[in-house]
DNA sequence: AATCAATACTTGACGAAGGAAATTATTGAG
DNA sequence: CTCAATAATTTCCTTCGTCAAGTATTGATT
């Protein structure tokens, strides 16, 4: 945001963010909620109101026995301002343009042939064009891109230091994308964006801690202690797919055994699933079909892999203690042949009080990666 | 701190901490590490050298190629305060009183004959004058006592919510030890305490993440995360203990399976040495000497406890990634039969840079305990 | 209707915290 | 002896947010 005489950002930022990820407040509420006082938020909220982020919703019912001026709550104006948000995938890029709110406006995919990265930005610069250019003039009020790419990647630059399935070393993403498309943007991993996502606008919204967990060929975490993103001092956070849950497992491709992805990423349960049925051609799609047909050995591959999936929900619960978990990935298309396993694995291993965990076991839209993008680019706004 | 006019708090508190855990630090120093402005150091470190807490050491030797005035770097003048720290355990109190600089200065242990609150608070007050009126005046400088409590403390009203070992239920331990001393009292958790003892003065000094993990009857372990302890939403954070590593593993009391408690706790490595050697009598240090005599089936239970520890250890560093880790605690007594095989678990189950984590493996004196309980009050002086 | 208590919000004065930049201090090198 | 380099201090100023007093708006009570 812009500073302007008579302002006081901090407060702004906070207050900004507040009514975003807890729907509309009161200033009082604001108040106790961020610790601040009264004055403070009156102060924050009014440049807020005056650029026409937030808006003052009418009087609501009174409440409680005495009388009392009725609060005005403050809640956002989604349309003031849209934000881009593309997944950079191997094979595809899909982008949305989301309001303020994050809710999606416009949606669009578009393949790709290759990963090298001036092809990317070809067709990531087309992908923009088109959304930008589609119904309901978004770009007049569309300053802001996210870009979400699995692998290392440094937020504050910008840079892919290293992306395996893309294939790119330290590609200077961020500066590439701005001269291309004209818009500010931000380049975040995919799983921290996801995890951003659902903590600002999902099931994690207002938490103060949170644990995101992709389920797919890979199993990935992302992880919120006291409100921020766990970045690992060696860059290195999050890796539940690695967890050692069988001493005696099968080898992992990292060098370990019985890591959570050698048991339950979907190429693992693919290749057991190939061992079980005695077929060297089984999709995932006919393991899936397989399973749900009543086949015994199949079920038992999907119960096992839950069961490890479970076990490392466990580890988050009792090594950092998450006020809340979210699973989720394309591997949970399969979904009913997962929920009750996962259920079970982490009952039978979390310690205690991080049992009462609440686990939120839920598909997530592809889409929902490139809304993930766009929010980190309205956390960059948010908090800049 | 007492606040006086013309200081500025906060930054006194975060010098003071520098220097406590960073050593001797120049202004200049201390500015780029804290993100201060010279000008706040200055203003800050004046009040703290007034009072006695910081001195100016003598300027050291110029590095670089030009010249320059020479720094003169600040310390802490540890004599001018003296910390208490108990450990309270269900059999005895540990007493120490440390200087500023966290040395220890005094020590002394009182046997309880039972854990019942007003005998452990007779023994305690019994305890504190004879460190205090020991040999070198310690009570005229002494104000604080911390207190180290196994189970569930909450340590802003010095509530010992439940203790399993002391059958502790909500003792207002902070304020019948304060009624009883005369001193400002902390409580706190005593893993909790130990891992700020190692986060400040000990080998994670300066890191801004960082676990401990203790060895025994139990295994535990404390986190810091971004500078702060990691306390879990639900109340539950650091059971490195309950961590699964087997799913085919032992049970575990706590209902789970594989357990790294259930594998490597003492009375596991006890249970598991009388089954393989067919000695229903078997004590630990029986076991140990038979592993250290080169008895390879009770080698065995060593080995595989030691790999259990560092398959959690490989978990902490997966999932959170602290810039090191810690190991230790009265089980580690019988260090050199595991120190190889947590390393070997460990890096087997370290993912990628997470391996980097550097380990430190080493038996502390069971003094550390009360040690850390000082450092806990010494803490609460410093940020208050 | 007038008043009162309760709650929400606003305003003005103030103080705490720390930054920027000029100033002083202290060294080695030429 | 001067200059460049680095360290510490001082002065002045901005930012941020609190406190306390006031305004606004309601339901209940008289």
């Amino acid at each position: 945001m812009f500073a302007e005489p008579e302002t006081t950002a901090p407060a702004m930022t906070a207050v900004l963010a507040a009514v975003l990820t807890g729907g509309p407040l009161s200033r009082v509420a604001l108040a106790r909620r961020l610790g601040l006082s009264q004055a403070a938020i009156t102060r924050a909220a009014q440049p807020l109101i005056k650029r026409g982020y937030l808006r003052e919703l009418a009087a609501t019912e009174r409440s409680g026995p005495g009388a009392g001026r009725p609060a005005s709550p403050l809640a956002i104006r989604p349309d003031r301002e849209f934000f881009l948000g593309v997944k950079i995938t191997a094979d595809e890029l899909i982008g949305v343009v989301c309001d303020l709110g994050a809710r999606v406006r416009a949606a669009a995919r578009r393949p790709l042939t290759g990963t090298d990265v001036e092809h990317v930005l070809t067709e990531l610069g087309a992908l923009v064009d088109e959304l930008l250019d589609g119904p309901g003039n978004l770009r007049a009020r569309t300053r802001r891109l996210g870009l979400a790419v699995s692998g290392d990647v440094h937020r504050p630059t910008g840079l892919v230091r290293y992306s395996p399935f893309l294939r790119w070393h330290d590609v200077a993403l961020q500066q590439r994308a701005e001269q291309l498309t004209g818009l500010a943007v931000t380049v975040e991993n995919d799983v921290k964006a996801l995890t951003i996502a659902e903590h600002w606008f999902g099931d994690g919204a207002g938490a103060e801690s949170f644990a995101l967990v992709t389920v797919g060929t890979g199993i990935g975490c992302g992880l919120v202690v006291d409100g921020k993103l766990v970045s690992g001092a060696h860059g290195v956070a999050g890796e539940i797919g690695h967890l050692g849950v069988d001493v005696n497992g099968p080898p992992c491709h990292c060098g370990g055994r019985g890591c959570v992805e050698a048991i339950a990423g979907t190429d693992a349960i693919v290749g057991r699933a190939r061992e079980r049925s005695g077929r060297p051609d089984l999709t995932f799609d006919d393991a899936v079909a397989l399973a749900r047909s009543g086949n015994v050995r199949i079920n038992a591959v999907f119960a096992e892999a839950g069961l490890a999936i479970g076990c490392g929900l466990a580890a988050v619960a009792n090594l950092v203690g998450p006020a809340r978990i979210v699973v989720s990935g394309e591997g949970l298309a399969a979904y009913d042949l997962f929920d009750e396993h996962i259920r079970t694995g982490f009952e039978r291993q979390a310690f205690g009080a991080a049992a009462t965990c609440p686990l939120t076991i839920r598909p997530l839209p592809f889409e929902q990666w490139a809304r993930g993008a766009a929010t980190v680019s309205i956390q960059t706004f948010v908090t800049s």
